[in-house]
DNA sequence: TATTCTTTTGCCGGATTGGAAAGTCGTGCT
DNA sequence: AGCACGACTTTCCAATCCGGCAAAAGAATA
């Protein structure tokens, strides 16, 4: 029913995520945080969801003392972050198709 | 913080009956439930979310001696599902670049 | 008026999402 | 050590949604 959408991807906050993530190697937590705007829990969360399908992980280390989270899609998420809007693609250019004459 | 993401098209089944309303004058309500796969009750509720927010209208009249009804995207649906694809591909966009061959 | 076909409404359960607040953990200061 | 602080994480909770079934409503025909 989903036409082949990525249900994981799906949700707003996610898909900007995993767009921003997809367009470099890493991101700073407070930096996805301030891009999407949305609350730390929240983002955490998300990146907990992502992390758990083996679309992202999350690296810790630190920057100037201070304990800091990288996140980053691994080559399922990438994959799964392209395929999911190669879908969305195919959802505007077929539908018509679908629709009898 | 929806990166211009229209959330009324945004639900799956949205996106779906929108993108087939996009191509054509109209389509049977019938016939989008089919192709959508979703029951009646729920093809009714969205079309009538879609409907209040001005992007879709529902006309009724009869075919075959039968009341049908047929839903149609307004020029505003289609400027708003051409926003909500516009703002998916500045996405995308992203995912070209990282993604890996 | 009964009956059938279509869509709409009510009602409910289940799953999410989001935020606030409290908890955790590692670091640095005293 | 003890404590404060920064940076997440987890808990708890309220608010949506979403979807389906079943009952209701509207139109046309017998």
């Amino acid at each position: 029913m989903s036409g082949g959408l990525d249900m994981v991807l799906h949700p707003p906050a996610r898909l900007q995520i995993a767009a921003m993530l997809a367009r470099v190697d890493d991101v700073e937590f407070a930096v996805i945080k301030d891009v999407v705007e949305i609350s730390d829990s929240v983002l955490s969360k998300h990146l907990s969801a992502l992390a758990e399908v083996g679309y992202a992980k999350v690296a810790k280390g630190k920057r100037d003392g201070r304990q800091r989270t990288w996140a980053s899609l691994t080559a399922k998420g990438r994959k799964a972050f392209a395929a999911h809007m190669a879908a969305l693609h195919r959802l505007a250019e077929a539908a018509a198709d679908a629709v009898p004459a």
